[in-house]
DNA sequence: CTGTAGTATGTAAACGTATACATGAAGGCG
DNA sequence: CGCCTTCATGTATACGTTTACATACTACAG
């Protein structure tokens, strides 16, 4: 306002040249003889020139922009997958939108429409999970969509996801192999993929060893932090509950641990577990013998390349669907 | 791809009137007939129109973007800054883009540069905090900035604040009410704000009660988990510290707390913590008496509001300067 | 009836950039 | 020396909106 934007045209008047040079040199287009170029960002300079994203965009079609669509920015592993995307994106040259879907699948179409629609370039998308009934409508909109965390069987497209059955089988292995017989499943509903096959990890391991799988014992529900502590409230109550509980993921953990240390009793003292995800509190989690550790960061990583090489037209031709190995993390209880 | 892209002119061409009308219809213009504006509706509806942003913005020079600068984006307290941030600015149509200051100024400078250049509208900085260096820099680019968290005493701008002083001072004098006598003071550098109001809250207390502030347990650094842990350490292998600390924050704290938890020699049974931040896993900070609670929620929507007001020239002519309560709250120490 | 004000719409020019096409100069080659 | 290529640059249009200005029509006062 102080005063008006200076243009391409301006930067041309005053090198001498047509916008098409300016433009051209703007683009780092070779075909610019270097001593004009020099000229032209010269002119810039001491004008003070600054690019016009948005007239930018409009003609290239392209924001340099991605979404991010997150069930709630405030969890923790969403958080660090954003950390880490952000810093990818930001070395490439692209920017970071975010949105939220609030756990509504209805939301998250809606959220995801409102983006793909012109702002950005592409999405990456950690669904709610349960159901894919606005997936047609998205692919309608013809922009390149990345999921991570959670996938979508007989849904092609780019997935980056985590090795969810081998992870929880090499957790409750371990349990078992520290003479632990009787384990409970603390977990997510069995119809959202990471749930579904963290499960079949659990069950895996426990058949192949002979050990029955306790249906009582098994306890699905959308695994919050309020989910873990009135589950873990229920389970302490009933004398003849397991010992040994393989958890899900961190909220449900992090409600059931919450559970055991406003409670205190003697149950508590004999309780543990293991569990998916690992976070700089994780220390704190003094229940848990086994953490499954994810590679968020390599994760993030993964998604913002990959998304970005989608745009750019880079890619493999048919869908990607990366699968990261976890890592068992043993913790020693102080009792 | 499928189709190219349907544009104004093609619905101002179905409904037989001029793009400007059209054009008016999308901008709620009154003064267009309801009878037209109700078939240029049904054109855009029937050829499924949707509007280009990026026209608009070059047109308005608005991009209902606002940016969202911070140090870390995988720190809990930002993280429920901008889950706040997101559902307010999503409420009034605004789109909100993130970006990470990596705790260096350089970056920050860098990053809110490119931000201002083009993309967005405003900003809402919770700046690395120390100096202000780059600022001139950054008012000459003229566009609105909020500062959350951290203030930036002689810069004229609209800051969200909490009430530091008043939230330490209320945390010891509890502290000394139940007889603590020597406190110790573990946090950040005295030059950022947050961390120098929090001290001076400390030292209110402490002197109001004719306590003596022991210098040699004074201990400033970047309050960070490594800086919680190694302070700890020292501090217990130190025979004559002090028992009792008031943290700064939430990452220093679970740095000392995580050491105290890995050692679990005597010493760590006789600690009390009181500090800054309550989080959901703040049950397993299992040496804090007391956490002082920040308004984190209201504290993001309060900033999402003072941008977007500033951005659509409806606040008040002068900076505004928001200080929020903080809330103490009193935990159970299970020993 | 003329003049004026108001209302609904159209015309056309921007916003700042990228790019297809045209142009002109220089060089290589038969 | 004429022709074709290559290279560096210019000309002019398009991207999809918004909006100042012009226009046409109606209504109503004088």
């Amino acid at each position: 306002m102080a005063h008006s934007t200076i243009t391409i045209r301006n930067v041309a008047e005053r090198a001498n040249v047509s916008t098409a040079t300016v433009s051209r040199v703007l683009n780092n287009d070779p075909r610019v003889r270097s001593e004009t170029k020099a000229v032209v960002l010269e002119a810039m300079e001491s004008l003070g020139y600054k690019i016009n994203f948005v007239a930018r965009s409009l003609k290239t079609n392209r924001t340099h922009t991605i979404g991010v669509l997150a069930p709630d920015l405030s969890g923790d592993f969403f958080m660090f997958i954003a950390e880490s995307m952000s810093r990818e994106l930001t070395l490439r040259g692209y920017s970071i939108v975010v949105g939220t879907s609030r756990d509504s699948e209805e939301e998250e179409a809606k959220r995801l429409r409102h983006l793909a629609e012109r702002l950005v370039d592409g999405v990456v998308l950690i669904p709610i999970g349960s159901s894919s009934a606005y997936l047609p409508q998205i692919s309608a909109l013809n922009i390149p969509i990345v999921f991570v965390d959670r996938g979508f069987v007989g849904y092609e497209a780019d997935q980056v996801l985590v090795d969810n059955e081998g992870g929880a089988y090499e957790a409750v292995r371990a349990l078992i192999r520290e003479g632990h017989r009787r384990i409970g499943f603390l977990g997510g509903k069995p119809e959202v993929t990471t749930a579904g096959e963290r499960f079949a990890g659990y069950r895996r391991a426990m058949e192949e060893t002979g050990l029955e799988i306790e249906q009582r014992y098994v306890r699905f529900g959308h695994p919050t932090l309020p989910f873990g502590y009135r589950t873990m409230e229920e389970i302490v109550k009933d004398p003849d509950s397991p010992d040994t509980w393989f958890v899900v993921n961190l909220f449900a953990h992090l409600g059931a641990t919450n559970y055991l240390v406003s409670e205190g009793g003697e149950m508590a003292r004999r309780i543990t577990f293991a569990a998916f995800d690992e976070m700089p509190y994780s220390p704190l989690l003094r229940y848990c013998r086994y953490a499954v550790q994810q590679p968020i960061a390599e994760m993030g990583k993964a998604a913002a390349n990959l998304i970005i090489d989608r745009i750019e037209g880079k890619g493999p031709p048919g869908p990607q669907i990366l699968r990261f190995k976890t890592r068992l993390i043993q913790h020693t209880l102080a009792r």
